[in-house]
DNA sequence: TACATAAAAAATGTAGACAATATGTCGCAT
DNA sequence: ATGCGACATATTGTCTACATTTTTTATGTA
């Protein structure tokens, strides 16, 4: 899971299956740690020559992240980076309390002492990363500890939205980071808190932590400032003559 | 074998901009009331023909169905109406008791008084189909319902995620339904018990009165008899002369 | 007759060409 | 000088042709 620095186009011209599988990952990739920025146009023409594929793939693959709500096209436009506003962001974070709730409650019932060893191995790796300051591999991390717990909960529809909805989490924490980021480690230690309840079997008490954990999240995100173009309209509404 | 019935195409020669939308309308309904068989293959050269359009607007609407699960893309093989397992029917069930639980409990925070009129109202329709026994037509209906309750949520990203869970559904509704289907307008009932308690704002009644509902709905079907295909193998297992 | 192999047919995967649309630039009239 | 309009450019949308893969058919042999 090396998570490529820098676009690494790998011809596998002997393989033209998985061909895709790897552009999009690729993709996703660049876009979820940033190296795209919200906005980025995404030209069919220069994506077809950096990857050495005609126009045609990279339109399925641009359909596809744009069904995942990553990146966005606008009709005869283009694609570009999703700008999530801050009204998306709060859907976002409040599907995730919904659906991982019912996650969680699954996983308590379900839970193996292998998949406890894997989750306290995946801590391990999440405090690694911070010690290091690698803040995207830990961002990363972080959305692996909740889908290996939606895993565990083995119900495979949630487990895709809820990869979707991390995802969408990742670039809504690009976007709209506070300044007051000192309280990052304390996911960790959330997610420590969470394995210890989910050790004692005590569900509701584990509930109570991944719903406050996201509530932390959200709260440590600036969704009151900028909320681009949408509230140009209201901005402008009454200022044009033409209006009444 | 013609499995296509009837695929009405509406041609619109004027705005080619929504083509797209209506070709994937079609074939869209076209699934959900049992007109195009599960399993039934989706050859790119005939709906191009029928919707006469090149095959590459048909393979984009085509990925599209697939990633919403109605239609299944295999490599190399084509597209075929998505035949749900019963493992993927207990997914998709269960993971509606999830979500619905959530939007029931903000669907009473937000409920006005037009909603629940529109609700009524919905249940009048309801009725109505039953009675006249128009079966998918109620079928339409009583996932709008639930649709409904989504948006009244106020909740995008949770009413996109359902409208997939209701859309596989009634997918696996008419895969594996029972034989005992006299207590159909049952459902039409629950739902008249649902609004009830929105009305009476009666949270943990609400949300209770769902997930009864969605168990109802679980119950009807027969996901313990035909597994498709893979059963094949378990069927005519030492039945071969070769096998142990 | 049954099975295995190979050729043929049909369908999907990809690439490139052309058409339609949006954007940017320049010129002209006021 | 400014604002409007037509042309030029660039990008996306669609179609057709070719390559690859799968499926079917035919044929030869045991």
């Amino acid at each position: 899971m090396t998570p490529v620095t820098k676009l690494d186009v790998e011809q596998k011209p002997t393989k033209a299956g998985n061909q895709d599988e790897h552009i999009y990952g690729q993709m996703f990739a660049a876009i979820l740690e940033q190296r795209l920025s919200p906005g980025t146009k995404l030209s069919e023409d220069v994506l077809g020559e950096i990857f050495s594929v005609s126009r045609t793939v990279i339109r399925k693959i641009l359909q596809r992240l744009a069904h995942e709500k990553v990146v966005n096209i606008l009709p005869n436009r283009g694609a570009y980076v999703s700008e999530p506003t801050p009204d998306e962001a709060r859907d976002v974070l409040d599907a995730r309390k919904v659906v991982e709730e019912g996650i969680m409650r699954r996983v308590i019932k379900n839970i193996s002492a292998s998949d406890i060893r894997h989750l306290e191995g995946m801590l391990i790796e999440e405090a690694t990363s911070i010690e290091r300051g690698e803040h995207s591999r830990w961002v990363a991390l972080s959305g692996d500890f909740h889908l290996a717990l939606a895993k565990i909960a083995g119900n495979e529809s949630l487990t895709d939205y809820l990869r979707e909805l991390v995802s969408r989490t990742s670039l809504i924490h690009v976007q709209y980071q506070s300044k007051k980021m000192g309280n990052q480690s304390c996911s960790c230690e959330e997610h420590g808190d969470i394995i210890q309840a989910i050790r004692e079997g005590s569900e509701e008490k584990a509930v109570q932590l991944m719903i406050d954990h996201l509530q932390v999240c959200e709260e440590q995100l600036n969704l009151d400032g900028k909320e681009p173009e949408s509230d140009l309209y209201e901005i402008f509404s009454g200022t044009t003559g033409s209006d009444a």
